[in-house]
DNA sequence: TGTTTCTGATCGGGTTTACCGATCAACAAG
DNA sequence: CTTGTTGATCGGTAAACCCGATCAGAAACA
């Protein structure tokens, strides 16, 4: 296996076809750079450097060594200036997992502040059902998601984001749609439409519906929010969407009324995760507050969290 | 700076995400690799690889230098390969020089027969003045050389390829035109006419004249072999042609006749030229091989020498 | 709840590699 | 014939590289 400075020194005699003052600009000596060569040109089983007194050629295998080595020390050049600079700012592909309710929503509105902040950052985004996400964080899948907190193992980091909060959504000729709010008890009796199991607000609502009396509809299940919006259009009961949702995509359909909940309880509380032996803390960090800093400002009425302790 | 045996580590452990896996496909021991890693890591000053009891995982910054460093690892097995096939084959780039009065109707005739022989092989061609050649392959500007014979320093070795025989060229008109060879006493009085100095062809005319007792016009000097045959079409008067030229070009040209000449003293002998330094010996004999062959086959009624002493 | 198994880290050691200063041998220039 | 310049060589040293044995923590098992 040749030697990425034996290289070094192979490049240099070349630009330089002199020993000496290749070993100059190498840094190294010339009785060094003599004997590093022999070895280079022993380990290859080739000759690559054509030595006379008067005469310093290499040659054309060499020629053609020398070309890959340009591109391996530059690679090497690449290697090092990567870990100066990617130490500290945050570059690269990073892998970001998220449950389908929050991602179509959330990240078309940040993701162009991301950009302006962190220009050489790749984001690998990939939705999956909120179950499965903190274990899939834990086998090293994703390097960050996007999960509703809490969040058990303690070897997972959360940082908490936004908390969202549940508006009741009905159609538009609704005996409620009129309201500007509504109590636990006008509840009672409704028809509610859910997502299936797996995702994080079909348990939620399930427990929802126990404790106002109201009737969850177990015979239509909602594959994803836009389904369950079209659901309620059509009059067939009514549901809970989480705010993000609501003044993205729900806000905007004249068919359907969403509703505040005069009791605050009805929140999700939504963090970024990622492993607590990750040596990325310090970058996950300051994109936690990025996030949040988007949040507020293009959703206006989502409470953002506080930045849990800084320690920099 | 990186070292190519501890990427080839990282690169293992990013397919393995397991250190003894790692370490067995690597041949080496999961010490060593644990060792070289962290090596690698205080080095680059970056955390490359994020280790936990139950997880082994690549860092965001960790998978760029992968990414590189499969580069890199790939260029190595080229330089191998390249090494190992590249010792005895002929391939990559190889420098030629050459006289104009040869290069032109010589190559072309030969390198369709060079590429099937050695296909990896790239000629850079480059016409000088013969005068300067000798030098050129001296100084290293050169692999290979194709001149004529003899040169005189003992730093080259030169391998006789062929003997071109002059030809006398004279307007399709004139008195001469009608024979099948000429003797040195037709050409008395005579308008000879040659290219200019520097070139090979015109010390060797010079004298020729004075011998035959035949006029060297020096008014005018021919630029290359194609208007010196332009000259003699015209009736300025007579030269001498080499057999390349004379079988390439000058014999199907209707406005002159070129005649044989009965002293068969007349030839300029043409060899290939190399450094004795240079380790391609074998390869640049097989060449020559190749192109005392093609000459044979390509060109009827060019002496093609005889090989010089084999070694294999 | 102990026991076993598996993980990567660490330790002590020996061998190889990389390097340098000093010197040599061949050659060129004066 | 001397002087200066070239790359090669020598002897010694420090660092890099590697290995077998072992450790410590976690997970799996009984």
């Amino acid at each position: 296996m040749p030697n990425l400075r034996q290289l070094e020194y192979l490049v240099a005699l070349s630009e330089t076809l002199h020993f000496r003052r290749a070993a100059e600009r190498a840094n190294t000596t010339q009785p060094t750079l003599s004997e590093q060569l022999k070895a280079l040109e022993e380990r290859l089983g080739v000759q690559l450097v054509e030595r006379s007194r008067s005469l310093v050629a290499i040659t054309p295998i060499g020629r053609q060594v020398v070309e890959i080595a340009r591109r391996m020390l530059a690679d090497a050049a690449e290697i090092r200036t990567l870990a100066n600079s990617g130490g500290t700012e945050l570059t690269g592909v990073v892998r970001l997992g998220l449950p389908p309710t929050i991602g179509p929503y959330l990240l078309p509105s940040v993701i162009p502040g991301l950009r302006e902040r962190f220009p050489d950052l790749k984001l690998y985004v990939r939705e999956e059902l909120p179950g499965s996400l903190p274990r899939a964080i834990e086998d090293g899948i994703y390097d960050l998601v996007i999960s509703l907190l809490p969040v058990s193992p303690a070897s997972l980091v959360a940082e908490p984001l936004f908390r969202e909060p549940l508006s009741l959504a009905v159609p538009a000729g609704h005996a409620l749609a009129g309201l500007d709010e509504v109590r636990r008890e006008d509840l009672a009796g409704e028809q509610i439409l859910a997502l299936g199991p797996g995702h994080q607000l079909h348990d939620a609502v399930t427990s929802l519906c126990e404790d106002f009396g109201a009737v969850l509809r177990s015979d239509y299940e909602g594959t994803s929010l836009d389904t369950l919006r079209e659901m309620v259009a059509m009059g067939l009961g009514v549901t809970f969407l989480p705010g993000l949702y609501v003044r993205a995509v729900a806000g905007k359909d004249k068919n359907i009324r969403t509703i505040d909940l005069v009791d605050r309880n009805l929140y999700r509380n939504v963090g970024l995760i990622w492993r607590r032996s990750s040596p990325m803390q310090a970058s996950y960090k300051l994109l936690a507050d990025l996030l949040r800093a988007q949040v507020k400002e293009q959703f206006p009425g989502i409470i953002v969290s506080s930045a849990s302790s800084r320690d920099r």
